[in-house]
Formats: C-alpha cells, sequence, structure tokens
RNA sequence: GCCCCUGUGGCGGAAUUGGUAGACGCGACAGACUCAAAAUCUGUUUCUCGCAAGGGAGUGCCUGUUCGAGUCAGGCCAGGGGCACCA
C-alpha cells in the first residue's frame, strides 16, 4: 500500500507553480477580471490558525474562479505599521523596521508553505518608503481636495502607549491595545473629512448586496443618522442664541429646561464668573467619558443662571443648566428638555423638580386622565397641550413644528449625524510621517510632491516616553516650501488605518511612480470578493469605503465603493486548560485520558478542560500551522479548515479533526493510485453501452460536479466537502467488471480530483498528473456536468397519512399525479394507516411526496 | 437600555427554501485482517417500547397558520454579538 508523502509533494508543486509563475497576473481588457483579496496581515511574528483559516478560504474562491475562466488578482502584502514594532524596539532594543521585516521574511515562507495561489510580484509593506510615499502623496491632493484640514480638539490621550486615540479605538473608556484609563487632552490635530460622505456611506449600503447584512447594519449604526430639527432659543437678557438640536420638535411645548454639555462655550463663559459651575465643569471633565460609572451615574447638572425663551410660548422662560449627560461631541452641544417624553430629561427634571408637561397622547389615553410617573411615554401618539399642533400625529406634528420655527426664523430642519471625522495624527514613529511643514509665518504647508517621501530617519532611540521624531537632532528642521525661511516638519504620523484604508488599490499597479495608475485600476477594481474577519466590520471597512470615496474625488479611481463583496469569516477555537493552580496550559502539554479528561504529559497530574474559545496567546490554547503542516501537510490543514463548519461561523480546532482530513488526504491517494493500473487510457472513447451500475455512477457523479460549483459559488465549503466525501464512498465501492465501467471509474476519478483541486492542490495536482496529464491541474478548466446525467430516471417519494410517513415508493420522474395516487393508495402499510377509512382527499407534490387525508 | 443573530443526535453540522429530519465528518460500539499493535476494511450508532415484525416520541419552550412546519406568524426562555448618556 503506497502512502502520499505531502511534504515531498508540497514542495515539489510549489516549486514548479512558482517556476511557471502560474499565479502572475496582468491586466487583459479581453478577458473577465475577478480580483479576490483577503484582510493582509499585520507582521506579528509568526502565523495562526485564523491565518490559515482566512488564507485557505480566499485561495479555494482564487483557484476555484480561475478554473472558472476569470483573470484572477490574488495578491497578498504586509500592513506593517504599528505599535508592536516599537514595543519590541522599546523592550528588546531592536530597531522598529529591522523587527518588522524579519518578521514578514518569516511569515513569507510560512505562507508559502501553505499552496496558496498568490501573485507574490506584487507583495507590498506599507512600512516601504514605495508605498508610503505615495500614502504621503494622497494625503496632500485631499488637503487640496479640502478632504483634511487641522483642529484643536480634545483628544483621547492614552497614558500608557502616549498616543492620541480615535475614538473607535476607545473601548469602555479604556484604549484599545494598552487597556488603559482614557484621559481628555487638547492638542492639534489632523482630520480626515469623513463626515462629508456621511449621506453617501449610508445611502450605498443598500447597494452593497453581497455584504453581510449584519456588517451593513453595524454601519448603518455606526453612521447614525437622525432627522430632526435645531432650534435657535433666544437668550434672556442677551443678544445671542442658544442652538439645539432635537428629534423631537413636536414635543417642544413639553420643554422645561436646555442643558449644555460641560465643555459647551457657554458653560465656559459661565464658569468665570461662577466658582460652582466650574467646580462641577472640572468633576465632569475629570469623569469624561471614559467611566464605566456612565451607565449607573445619576443625571446631574448645575442651573448656569441664564434662562432661555420658548420659541411657541413667549411668556415662557426656561432654566439653562450645564448637564452632566449632554455631549459635546453629538448635535450642537445642547439640548431642551422634554421630561414626559423622554427618559433622561424625566429622571433629570424630578431630581431638580422640574415641569413635567406631557403634550403626546398615548393611542389609548385619555387626555384628561393621562399622566406621566417614572417612566416617560416615547412611543405614537397625539399632540395635546401643544397650541397649533393638538391633533395631530407625531410625525405630522414635527413637521409642522419645523415649518412654524423655520417660518419665525427660530430654526429649521436638520439631519445629525452620529459618524465623526477621523483624527489621524498619532504622536509615534513607526507610521507614515504626515508631510506637511509648519511655519511660523505661512502656517502649515504640504511637502511639495518633488520632495516626497518625507522619509522616517533611521538612527531613532527608544529609551524614552514619547515620540522619537520629536526627539531626535536635526530630522524635523527644514525650510518652508512657501517662503523659504526656517520651519519645522511635522512630527506626527498617521494612524495605521490610513495604510489599510487603499492598499487594495496600490496592488493593482505595486510598483507604480504615482499611487494608482489608472488602466490598472480601471481594470482591477472594486475588489470582487474581499474575505476577512468581523472584527473589521466597521472601522477598517469604513475608512477604506470613505478612501475609495476621496480617491475618486481627487482622480485616482473612478470607483466609489472598494469592495463589491465581502465575506467574514468565523475565528477558530480550541479548547482551554488549566492546571491545579489555575495556570493556562498548552495543548501539547497535556494528554487525553481514556475517561475523556486530561492530564498533564510530564506529571500526569490532573488537567481542568475548558469549553472551545478563540486560540490566543494568553489563554495558550493555540496550535502552530507550521507545525500542523510538517506533520500533515497544508493540504490536511486546509481540508480541515474547510470541512464540518460553515466558514462564517466559529469553528473548533480539533486534532480528531485533523485526522480525520489526514486519513481523507490517503484515501483519496490511494482510492486513484490504486485504480490506475485498471484504468483505460485518458484519451480512450466513451463505451457505447454501460451497466446499470455503471450508469448509476456516472449520474452520482455528474451530480455531485453540479452541486459542488454551486457549493464554493455560495461558500457553503463544508456542505462541498461532504459531497466529495460522498462521491469518493461511491467511487470506492465500485467494482469494474462490466465492460466500459473502468471508464466510467475513470471519468469519475478525474472529476473527484479536479473538484477537490481548490481545497487540496498539491495532492490534487500529483493525482492530475499520476492520471496521465502533462499540464497543471491549476490550468485545466472547472468541470461541466453533463445535463442529462444530473436528474434522475426514478425519484423516491414519501407516502403519508394526515401528514405521518409511512411509506415510500418509486416512480418514474415526473410521474402522472394519477398514478402517484394509485401506487401510493396500494401501498399495504398506507391501507393499515388508513383504517378502512375513506381518502377525503390526496395531495400529490411531483417528484417529492403524497399526502392522504382520511 | 436599544438593535441584531443563533438554538437540530454524544459532538461539528446537512436538510433541494413549506414536502422522507439527522447527509457528510468526528467520536463510540461490534466484527474482519494480525502472534500482537498500528494502519486499513465491513457493519451499527436520535431517543424509546419490542425477541422480531412493527409502534410511539422527537429540531430550546408555548400557541397558531397549513393536507403537511426544523423551515412561516405571535409570545416566552437560553446563548452570542454590536451600539450605548446620540438629545
Amino acid at each position: 500500500m503506497s502512502r502520499y508523502n505531502a511534504q515531498e509533494t508540497e514542495e515539489k508543486w510549489q516549486k514548479r507553480w512558482e517556476e511557471a509563475g502560474c499565479f502572475a497576473v496582468k491586466e487583459d481588457p479581453a478577458r473577465e477580471k475577478y480580483y479576490v483579496l483577503e484582510m493582509f496581515p499585520y507582521p506579528s511574528g509568526k502565523i495562526h490558525m485564523g491565518h490559515v483559516r482566512n488564507y485557505t478560504i480566499g485561495d479555494v474562491v482564487a483557484r476555484y474562479k480561475r478554473a472558472k475562466g476569470f483573470n484572477v488578482l490574488h495578491p497578498m502584502g504586509w500592513d506593517a505599521f504599528g505599535l508592536p514594532a516599537e514595543n519590541a524596539a522599546m523592550e528588546r532594543g531592536v530597531h522598529p523596521a529591522r523587527w518588522t521585516y524579519e518578521n514578514i521574511a518569516t511569515m513569507r515562507a510560512q505562507l508559502k508553505l501553505m499552496g496558496l495561489s498568490l501573485d507574490w510580484d506584487r507583495e507590498i509593506a506599507t512600512c516601504h518608503p514605495g508605498y508610503y510615499a505615495q500614502q504621503q502623496r494622497l494625503f496632500v491632493d485631499m488637503m487640496r481636495a479640502g478632504l483634511v484640514y487641522r483642529k484643536e480638539s480634545s483628544v483621547n490621550w492614552d497614558p500608557v502607549d502616549q498616543t492620541v486615540l480615535a475614538n473607535e479605538q476607545v473601548i469602555d473608556g479604556k484604549g484599545w491595545r494598552s487597556g488603559a484609563a482614557i484621559e481628555r487632552r487638547k492638542l492639534s490635530q489632523w482630520f480626515f473629512k469623513i463626515t462629508a460622505f456621511s449621506d453617501e456611506l449610508l445611502a450605498a449600503l443598500d447597494g452593497l448586496d453581497r455584504w453581510p447584512e449584519k456588517v451593513r447594519l453595524m454601519q448603518r449604526n455606526w453612521i447614525g443618522r437622525s432627522e430632526g430639527a435645531t432650534v435657535q432659543f433666544r437668550i434672556v437678557g442677551r443678544d445671542d442664541r442658544l442652538s439645539v438640536f432635537t428629534t423631537r420638535p413636536d414635543t417642544l411645548f413639553g420643554a422645561s429646561f436646555c442643558a449644555l454639555a460641560a465643555n459647551h462655550p457657554l458653560a465656559a463663559e459661565v464658569a468665570r464668573s461662577n466658582p460652582q459651575a466650574a467646580d462641577f465643569i472640572a468633576e465632569c471633565n475629570r469623569l469624561g467619558t471614559s467611566e464605566e460609572a456612565i451607565e449607573t451615574a445619576e443625571k446631574r447638572g448645575i442651573a448656569t443662571g441664564l434662562a432661555v425663551q420658548h420659541p411657541f410660548l413667549p411668556e415662557l422662560k426656561l432654566p439653562v443648566f450645564i448637564a452632566n449627560f449632554v455631549l459635546m461631541e453629538y448635535g450642537t452641544g445642547a439640548i431642551f428638555g422634554c421630561p414626559a417624553h423622554d427618559q433622561r430629561d424625566l429622571d433629570f427634571a424630578r431630581r431638580y423638580g422640574l415641569a413635567v408637561v406631557p403634550v403626546v397622547l398615548p393611542p389609548d389615553a385619555d387626555a384628561e386622565t393621562f399622566e406621566i410617573c417614572d417612566e416617560a411615554f416615547t412611543g405614537d401618539g397625539r399632540a395635546f397641550n401643544s397650541d397649533f399642533l393638538d391633533g395631530l400625529e407625531v410625525a405630522e406634528a414635527k413637521r409642522a413644528a419645523i415649518d412654524k420655527l423655520a417660518a419665525q426664523g427660530d430654526g429649521e430642519g436638520k439631519v445629525q449625524y452620529r459618524l465623526r471625522d477621523w483624527g489621524i495624527s498619532r504622536q509615534r514613529y513607526w507610521g507614515c510621517p504626515i508631510p506637511v511643514i509648519h511655519c511660523a509665518g505661512c502656517g502649515p504647508q504640504a511637502v511639495p510632491v518633488a520632495d516626497l517621501p518625507v522619509r522616517l530617519p533611521e538612527d531613532v532611540t527608544f529609551d524614552r516616553p514619547g515620540n522619537p521624531l520629536v526627539h531626535h537632532a536635526t530630522w524635523k528642521q527644514t525650510t518652508c516650501p512657501n517662503c523659504g525661511g526656517a520651519a519645522e516638519r511635522d512630527t506626527d504620523t498617521m494612524d495605521t488605518f490610513v495604510d489599510s484604508a487603499w492598499y487594495f488599490a496600490r496592488f493593482c499597479s505595486p510598483r507604480a511612480e504615482t499611487p494608482v495608475e489608472r488602466d490598472a485600476v480601471d481594470y482591477w477594481l472594486p475588489v470582487d470578493q474581499y474575505i476577512g474577519g468581523i472584527e473589521h466590520a466597521i472601522l477598517h471597512l469604513l475608512y477604506a469605503r470613505f478612501f475609495t470615496r476621496a480617491l475618486a474625488a481627487t482622480g485616482h479611481v473612478g470607483v466609489s465603493e472598494p469592495f463589491a463583496g465581502l465575506f467574514t469569516q468565523g475565528m477558530v477555537c480550541h479548547e482551554t486548560y488549566k492546571d491545579a493552580e489555575g495556570k493556562w496550559l498548552f495543548p501539547e502539554q497535556i494528554e487525553k485520558t481514556t475517561e475523556g479528561g486530561a492530564q498533564q504529559l510530564d506529571s500526569g497530574a490532573v488537567v481542568t478542560v475548558g469549553r472551545a474559545e478563540k486560540m490566543s496567546k494568553s489563554k495558550r490554547n493555540v496550535v502552530d500551522p507550521e507545525a500542523i503542516i510538517s506533520t500533515f501537510g497544508a493540504d490536511t490543514a486546509r481540508w480541515f479548515m474547510l470541512s464540518d463548519s460553515p466558514p462564517e461561523r466559529d469553528m473548533e480546532w480539533t486534532d480528531a479533526g485533523v485526522e480525520g482530513a489526514w486519513r481523507f488526504a490517503q484515501r483519496l491517494w490511494r482510492l486513484v493510485t490504486e485504480n490506475l493500473a485498471a484504468l483505460p487510457a485518458k484519451e480512450a472513447p466513451p463505451p457505447a453501452a454501460l451497466s446499470t451500475a455503471a450508469q448509476q455512477l456516472r449520474r452520482a457523479v455528474h451530480k455531485t460536479v453540479a452541486a459542488c460549483g454551486d457549493d464554493l459559488e455560495q461558500f457553503r465549503f463544508n456542505r462541498g466537502v461532504a459531497r466529495i466525501y460522498e462521491l469518493a464512498n461511491s467511487l470506492g465501492g465500485f467494482k469494474a467488471v462490466a465492460p466500459g465501467d473502468a471508464w466510467v471509474l475513470r471519468e469519475g476519478l478525474e472529476l473527484l480530483v479536479r473538484l477537490a483541486g481548490p481545497m487540496m492542490p498539491h495532492l490534487c495536482e500529483e493525482l492530475w498528473t499520476q492520471l496521465g496529464y502533462g499540464h497543471f491541474l491549476v490550468d485545466e478548466p472547472w468541470p461541466t456536468a453533463d445535463p442529462a446525467l444530473v436528474s434522475d430516471e426514478q425519484v423516491i417519494l414519501a407516502v403519508q397519512v394526515n401528514g405521518k410517513k409511512r411509506a415510500t415508493i418509486t416512480l418514474p420522474v415526473d410521474a402522472e399525479e394519477e398514478r402517484a395516487k394509485t401506487v401510493a393508495l396500494a401501498e399495504p402499510s398506507v391501507q393499515r394507516a388508513m383504517d378502512g377509512k375513506e381518502a377525503r382527499k390526496v395531495i400529490v407534490v411531483r417528484n417529492r411526496i403524497v399526502n392522504v387525508v382520511v
């Protein structure tokens, strides 16, 4: 019995594919293109199982589409800027560039072991000057297009990483990397005007029909569009006005106060002459948004002494508070409170003894007796206690109120978004330098394109906290491009999310002297299929969508959406193990006991087995892909990744599963090689007549061909895998005895190999050669099923009596209803179940079922 | 708190989209080969009553629609995820 040697075979075919340049592509207007992209990895050191899953899925798609005749672009690169490189520099004294490039070399070698159909000639690393030079150029273009601006702003300062974080990078008031409590600081920052596209980014989601609904929903919520109005309240005794945003202008007659955010300009003004207000503001800033206590925090405030005039009731003066629950970042940083119809406002009103006037009557309530107690009424109803709005439905009342406000010059309809502009300045070394020069006389100036790139200096040290670019002796000293006087470079680098916001476009012409080449992006973009983790559902994908619009606005691309199709794969999980002290153990430190428990391999000490969780270094429940590949081969790892679990769901990595995949690889090898001697030559003509068994086998084979293609098309790899198992079972059980049987067996084996090719490429390529072919399997077109063989001649129908299955009958396909009925009623078990009664009705569903109702 | 998703054997999961529930794999059990083991092969494997033939129950729970519900509707329960003082 010959055994398949995965290591030898995989190395052989990887080398041959590379030598033949199988996966190198170029634009070819005569052919239809297909751009498959997996989210590129951060070069953290070694690849992990999450990468293996991601790139296996992408590779199956790429190989399948290639076989379908598409001109497939399938590139790979490195998201190479980022904090871990600087941390390594601080901890171990290795330069970030060296650390990064060494990791890239390691990981590239590991990826090559997987046998991915990548065009390695297009490899890019975002930390390479050839890449970030072009990114700087895009920044300058965006500056000219008015999509970049500088703003003094209160930022999220991470005291551990000593850097500024975007709002999106602050999770529960803590830094997304360091976990440190975030402080507020004022700094001058560069911003991308993502909000210029708020409405477009929202509306275009409807057209992304090959994106998961879940991701679209998350983006919708993130952009957070709400329709309402701004109201300009007159401030009593002053000339200026207080601007407020509301989604409920229909409840204006229920207003009983206004409230300002702690950092509202008017609050600051009040604080200058009001020490209690100043104290309160200081307290709010200390808490910031960073306290979990927000959840339980009481609605508190302090009176400013100011009052505003109600726009519809000039006699009514509303007190103005500074309140801890009003956010400066949303709307205008000020609200009017309508306690009867907003829970927060109600809590606040109860605390400070403010009026609660209901102005929306629930459909089943009585205007005389309706009262608000502890719960605000936020539902629909009709306006009452509201003068000219009385009797109107909420939607009508909103419109009427806005019209009146507008007519009086006291307000207008307004659409508000939750989305905020993207602050990209980072006080970090290992990132793309912001190509700006600060001149005392001329202000900030873009670096002229001829002077790009602004290169990172290599002679930097990490022996003190803060940004090495600031500490560098000479790097920042330069001259103003406008006046020629002495000036300083911007010492900030860009958020690394910028690097990944356009890399898919760079892959189209990775060595171009411009950011992109129009011919190339016009041919390749958009990405037809993007594949990655759900954790990027909001940030990365939204930034890439914004950047594509910015690239279009600056004339670099002709599309507005980067990714026509998106697939988000699930995580790779593994059981966790703990010793008696509660310390985590690696899978290779334990062995399973026969009772289903586990013990330590060296000591036999007891091990607690925990449920499967996402593989993570901290829990030590990791399996090294390289170890798996060197033991079982890449094909086995790939096959297991695709088996069992649907790709969008989390999967559990188990030894038993890998061994199962390994067994199948061996079985496939034997199935083909052990039958080779009995097969006719590959060009042998089909036999004139076939045995019944051979005919049945052919049907099974062609049905699998048809179904398997559908499965790959729809990302249902686990189902495709199951069908291939079934086909292998049928072929394995087939004994060629009659003339023509061997021909059918050859046909079946060849098709089996072709179907499994995208999933186990090395093994199948080898078997293809063994079957006598001289060309690459990867150059073989995807098989098509013979339509005549995809449907059966006979079909088995279930027979139900009153909805319960009592028998099955075999009929020719598309048999007459009458015939089905007669055959069904003749079944003894059906007769028995009918218990001598007449059939009241017989329902026949062609080729499916007969249901007898008695 | 708001929004979304998911619940099927011991386990991962199939089920032609309202038509034979449990494909395929893992695990387990039995057998064959072997001096023995590994590897491989052949069976069995939702639960339950029964020696069997054959019944009964069954897709988180409860109601409903239908000749027929894992699939549709309403209401619960459980688990997971996203957002979160957003006016």
